[in-house]
RNA sequence: GCCGGCAUAGCUCAGCGGUAGAGCAACGGUUUUGUAAACCGUCGGUCGUCGGUUCGAUCCCGACUGCCGGCUCCA
């Protein structure tokens, strides 16, 4: 533990002292220091609100005041066990409630392992430590938010408040701690988005999590996709498109359904007419007798009759019957078997529309992947096409959970930068490599400097359950993906059990300039899925084998990339990716100098350029404010000076005036830095 | 989905048990300018939705929806 991890665990400590002088009976769950500072869960009747913050800081400074020895207590398993019974854990004193987290805790603690309490002053807790020497050294703290958390974080858990806060080593860095929270908020991807008009939220008549993407983020998604087609041709990658949904069949194939059914838009059912259905409904509204029925209708009935005998008939009618009998609460369905048909009329009028089957069910595509792996199977494939490399910024659909979806960072349509490579395994260990070259190279360009690789592996235990039993390809694919990300020298992280269900993976982890941390993109390998859908090729050897597939997406999802861009940024993005890349400014109205601003007006727009004229009536600080404000990269403002020398004047969004320059040479600096990409 | 908070004009926000206000934006004029805001005027709101309490609700209560902070989950 860090000095200032072990300053913010102390803290956490007298957080909870400072809560049971005023709620004695708070029961205490964990509490450690995290990233920006620590926190400490409580279960408590009250409802701690901020109000109550100034209450429990002023106990808190008493208990530093006092200046408290943290001493550290070796105890047996049986005397820890005791205390917290006795309610003495995460407490002042006895107490007639057992300290019941603390219990459950020390009772996980594995055999032989020593078990210590730390107490200031009055509160004992048991904690592994360390902590500072003196409740005096915490020189700086403060409560910042409360929030709800499950016990040990599964959901199945009670919640309870997780109180935070944050310390640091004195006043001057935790003041320039806060101050950098209020930079950062103004950085956040949801308010700049909005003020620059990148794109909206409709909750109301687009629903939640669903983007509408105006003009200018528009803008940045196409340059996005011009960038990932430019790489990937350039790799040996070709385009393909596919629909947006796809039959049941697709989903239960490759194994997503039932598994990921929560995660995917409720299937759209198509319904068709069932003839036998509608006639018997018809039958019984009318009130004719079983027998003139029967007389019409003897194969229908006699599969009823089947039906209440338990025996096998003809499926669609079968299927028919017991639709027809599912429309029924159980009682009435046994009764109506029982008691031949007639007694059904009126309950079936109530159920008209079971008359209707589902004939077919289809679903929005929450992944690419099946779509591609039945591109493959469009063809006949020979070991000679491959690697085969299937690229396509892929709109799928994800049904989030509500409490999930945040700004542009988790929605529920994705635009993702996918592509499946297929290959065999002499290609597997170069293709993965060229992979995460690419990813490095894109980085590159983003100026992205903090990531971290997690290479996420299986559990052998969980073979056939969690992850697909094949022992050796797991082993195998596992070998090669770290070797690869050793031979490249890359910061990685290996964690097991987080690996895909069809094999291991990479994720990479990147951190906004607020300091939040994302899964921005995912390079994944594929061993069992290709086989279920039953892809081979032709080996040299005139057999057939599967191939393994590589799902890969370095740019993650348009969504998610540019909510990270805009903070990353902060909303001034390079010229190549800027919305609004150039403003010709007009200093005075006069005709040749508007001429002049209009001809290099249409002189960048011939080239491409993302340029904008302002010959308004406004005053020309008022333009260059409303440029700024709508972070247009560079501002050419020209006045008479300008058009008598043949000159712009440039001024960059940010940087300021940076002087006069012959228009030539301005503009094809522009070009340059476009082409060019410049961070 | 769960816990908590919030919901007033396009945006940022004020207000209050007696049917709403500012700044910016937009629109119409005036102004003709050398690097972040020239002036005047106009428009704009069923105070998220539904129900309850009340003589009367934007305000108090409840439900719902959405958003925000977390948890869980994830690209």
């Amino acid at each position: 533990m860090t000095e200032l991890e072990t300053i913010r665990h102390s803290t956490a400590h007298v957080l909870a002292t400072a809560i049971l002088r005023i709620w004695p009976e708070a029961q205490f769950a964990a509490g450690p220091p995290v990233e920006q500072g620590f926190y400490y869960d409580v279960e408590l009747p009250h409802r701690i609100t901020p109000e109550d913050f100034p209450r429990i800081e002023e106990e808190m400074q008493k208990e530093i005041k006092a200046n408290h020895k943290f001493e550290r207590i070796e105890v047996s398993r049986e005397e820890a066990i005791q205390l917290a019974k006795e309610g003495k854990l995460a407490s002042l004193g006895a107490r007639p409630e057992a300290s019941k987290f603390k219990l459950d805790i020390v009772e996980r603690i594995p055999e032989g392992e020593t078990i210590t309490l730390y107490k200031n002053g009055d509160f004992t807790d048991l904690c592994a430590g360390p902590h500072v020497s003196h409740t005096s050294r915490i020189k700086a703290f403060k409560l910042t938010h409360v929030a709800s958390a499950y016990y040990k974080g599964d959901e199945n858990n009670p919640q309870l408040q997780r109180i935070y806060g944050t310390a640091f080593k004195n006043k001057t860095q935790m003041d320039e701690y806060f101050a950098m929270l209020e930079e950062a908020k103004k950085r956040d991807h949801r308010k700049i988005g909005q003020e620059m008009g990148l794109f909206a939220m409709d909750p109301d008549y687009v629903g939640p999590g669903l983007p509408l993407w105006l003009p200018k983020g528009t803008v940045i998604v196409e340059e996005l996709e011009r960038l990932a087609k430019e790489t990937e041709f350039a790799a040996g990658y070709v385009r393909v498109r596919t629909p947006h949904l796809a039959r049941e069949k697709m989903y239960k194939t490759s194994g997503h359904l039932p598994y990921y059914e929560e995660s995917m838009f409720p299937a759209m059912e198509l319904l068709e007419t069932d003839q036998k259905a509608a006639a018997l409904i018809s039958f019984l509204q009318q009130g004719t007798s079983i027998e003139d029925f029967a007389a019409e209708n003897n194969d229908l009935i006699d599969t009823y009759r089947r039906v209440k005998d338990g025996l096998t008939g003809d499926e669609s009618a079968m299927e028919s019957a017991r639709a027809l009998l599912a429309a029924l609460d159980p009682v009435t369905a046994k009764t109506a078997v029982e008691m031949g048909l007639v007694a059904l009329s009126d309950q079936l009028e109530a159920n008209e529309r079971r008359k209707d089957v589902v004939s077919d069910r289809y679903y929005l595509k929450a992944m690419n992947c099946p779509h591609h792996h039945r591109i493959f199977a469009a063809e006949p494939r020979s070991y000679r096409d491959l690697p085969l490399r299937l690229a396509e910024y892929g709109c799928c659909y994800r049904y989030e959970q509500s409490g999930e979806l945040f700004g542009l960072m988790r929605v529920r349509s994705l635009n993702m930068n996918d592509a499946h490579i297929y290959c065999t395994e002499e290609q597997f260990a170069e293709e993965f490599r060229a992979v995460n070259e690419m990813y490095l190279k894109y980085f590159q360009i983003f100026g992205l400097e903090k990531y971290v690789m997690r290479f996420s592996t299986h559990d052998p235990e969980k073979l056939g359950q969690k992850f697909v039993n094949e022992p050796e390809l797991w082993k195998k694919t596992e070998d090669m993906v770290r070797r690869v990300l050793v031979d490249s020298g890359i910061n990685f992280v290996e964690v097991p059990n987080e690996a895909a269900f069809y094999g291991p993976k990479i994720d990479v982890q990147v951190w906004s300039a607020i300091g939040r941390e994302f899964t921005i993109a995912t390079n994944q390998v594929d061993f069992a899925v290709p086989k279920r859908f039953g892809l081979t090729y032709r080996t040299r050897d005139n057999t057939d084998a599967t191939p393994l597939c590589i799902h890969r997406a370095p740019l993650g999802t348009h969504e998610r990339f540019i909510g990270f861009l805009i903070e990353h940024y902060a909303g001034n993005f390079p010229l190549w990716l800027a919305p609004e890349q150039v403003r010709v400014i007009t200093i005075g109205t006069e005709e040749p100098l508007v001429e002049y601003a209009k001809n290099i007006h249409a002189e960048l727009r011939r080239h491409q350029v993302r340029a904008e004229l302002d010959i308004g009536t406004d005053n020309m600080k008022g333009k260059i404010a409303d440029a700024e404000k709508a972070k247009v990269h560079t501002m050419l403002v020209i006045g008479n000076r300008d058009l008598e020398a043949g000159n712009v004047s440039v001024r960059l969004h940010g940087k300021g005036n940076v002087g006069a320059k012959p228009r030539d040479a301005a503009i094809a600096e522009i070009l340059e830095s476009i082409r060019e990409r410049r961070g």
